[in-house]
DNA sequence: CCCTGTTGACCACATTTGTAGTCGATCTTA
DNA sequence: TAAGATCGACTACAAATGTGGTCAACAGGG
């Protein structure tokens, strides 16, 4: 069972993973333009991703810092993973190919996935 | 707001997209391998599913008999565009890269994304 | 023709998720 | 030094989700 983070938690993992070590009120700021949280809900949140160990506190003074336990290129691995199990058989090609029907991919993509393929050729 | 299935219930979508127009107790002969519900839990997500608007029914008798509504593909592209905006920034290609580090590509997935590549650039 | 099994309709209930409120302790500022 | 701001702990509560139960109608076997 690999630690569940749900879509809102998901947000604050994300502010954290770009900035380790804020604080809840630090991390508010950082959604303000995002979400339309209270400190509160923010302050839940965090907690339960604490919990589940998602992440990591230290004391500063009389509030906490929060830090990620889970990194975010392992999420992104575990979430990748799923869903290609869960929707395509396991195959990777099947999922890119509906990205790129869905939404097109960019000349960057093009290139880095060629990149890509070369280094993975035997 | 896109249909939003939920894990059991994709099980669910995934027989019925395989074999469109199955009534309940199939589903549970098609499931009984692999998922550990009862009829009625089957049935429960059905009904969930058609309230969602993901599945039709079709009356045969006293019974129903159930098809999709929201295509596989459809269901494909939606659940892939989340992921990758939500995750990876709505690049396909960072995606790609932790799925081939996380698991590895077949031969048949580099040999699959060659040719899409092919056919995307202009 | 009666019993039994199956069907959909409706109900139940614990857990998870989204979104916040209360409270006592502490920090800060006038 | 007293009042307000802020902190974490704890509580709340509706909606979604996972899992299954009850019940009345009906269909089919003996």
């Amino acid at each position: 069972m690999t630690v569940q983070i749900t879509p809102a938690e998901l947000e604050i993992m994300k502010i954290i993973w770009d900035r380790p070590g804020l604080g809840a009120s630090e991390i508010a700021g950082a959604l303000v333009d995002q979400q339309d949280w209270t400190i509160k809900t923010i302050k839940t949140l965090l907690t339960r991703l604490v919990e589940k160990g998602a992440l990591a506190t230290t004391s500063e003074g009389r509030r906490y810092l929060y830090t990620p336990k889970i990194a975010r290129k392992a999420y992104q691995k575990t979430a990748a993973g799923q869903l290609v199990d869960r929707l395509f058989n396991g195959r990777a090609a099947p999922l890119v190919a509906q990205l790129a029907d869905a939404r097109g991919l960019t000349d960057e993509d093009i290139a880095e996935l060629e990149a890509l393929l070369g280094t993975l050729k035997s």
